[in-house]
DNA sequence: CATATATGTCAACAACACTGACTTATTTTT
DNA sequence: AAAAATAAGTCAGTGTTGTTGACATATATG
């Protein structure tokens, strides 16, 4: 019945993971990913920004000078989508583009002041969400926060944490 | 500049975690989950099916005779939206209704066999990436994993992780 | 000079979320 | 028994965000 269940004992010392387990994670994962993006919505709402708009302007503030295909890589969607956000916060100030300084053919993306004032209103709960979290689940769990989400990536190396104090 | 960083040093033993860490959390949250999800779109196309299909499939197969309101708290969504998707899913024989026992306004949801097969065939890439991950991060990272992203959660009742072997 | 690259744009379309209004069947309350 | 609440379903319209395909412009590179 339940192919994934090891018939030697001997292998537990190596944790194998029941179907239910793993069906834990998942879940576990679907539900604090709903939660935690679900709460800027409403910040997003006034300006009449959506999701898309909350991700460019957290990836231009954390990249500046980051260039559109650079951009889109991260974000892994077509650029006639991106478009569609980028050039709204463009014209409405959250966003200003710079030709490159090597490569004229790029523009550079960064935030306007506009656009950090923002950037820090639309993460600031989810930053306190997470620091609430972190605090609570202590330092080892951190780490294997951490380790876990980065073993499920891809590409890890896409993923650059900053240094710890 | 930099407001979180906390003044006093004997604060460290409490882990304070600067914005960057937590912007950081963020990013690790998006990419991992980015990748994770977007694993079984090819199978869904095949049965011109997609995200929304697959949430339900997910809980009603963790969930048999869950009734209509329940899967929509979980999934956090209209009843409009969820209607187009889940009578999809019953004409094509995925998902079979029952009329509750109890309380006969209730139409009880469960997977059909052949809605299982598609849960299994959906859910078994996503499930080796997990076990995977959680093998080569090992036992401990696992748990911080769970602390962590049950912390996040809103109402981390809503989450119940099944035994561990 | 020819070709490739970075970016932008127009148009059409699909998935999936939303609101609002209304219906039917059934249960609960008064 | 009548009234109100609940579970589920439906119709119609709308918005965000993703997709494809085609094409344009400026600049860099061979």
């Amino acid at each position: 019945m339940d192919a994934s269940t090891p018939d030697t004992p001997k292998e537990k010392l190596e944790a194998a993971y029941s179907d239910a387990e793993l069906r834990d994670a998942m879940e576990l994962l679907f539900f604090s990913y709903r939660d935690f993006i679900s709460e800027p919505d409403a910040i997003l709402g006034d300006y009449d920004f959506g999701r898309a708009h909350h991700r460019v302007i957290h990836f231009v503030g954390r990249n500046p000078d980051i260039t559109v295909s650079d951009l889109l890589s991260i974000l892994k969607i077509t650029k006639q989508s991106l478009s569609r956000v980028l050039s709204q916060l463009i014209r409405e100030d959250f966003i200003s583009q710079e030709q490159g300084p090597k490569d004229r053919r790029q523009r550079l993306l960064s935030l306007t002041d506009k656009g950090y004032a923002l950037e820090e209103k639309l993460s600031a709960h989810q930053r306190s969400r997470i620091a609430e979290a972190f605090k609570t689940a202590g330092p080892d769990a951190v780490d294997g926060f951490y380790q876990v989400l980065l073993n499920m990536m891809n590409n890890p190396e896409e993923f650059s944490r900053h240094e710890t104090t």
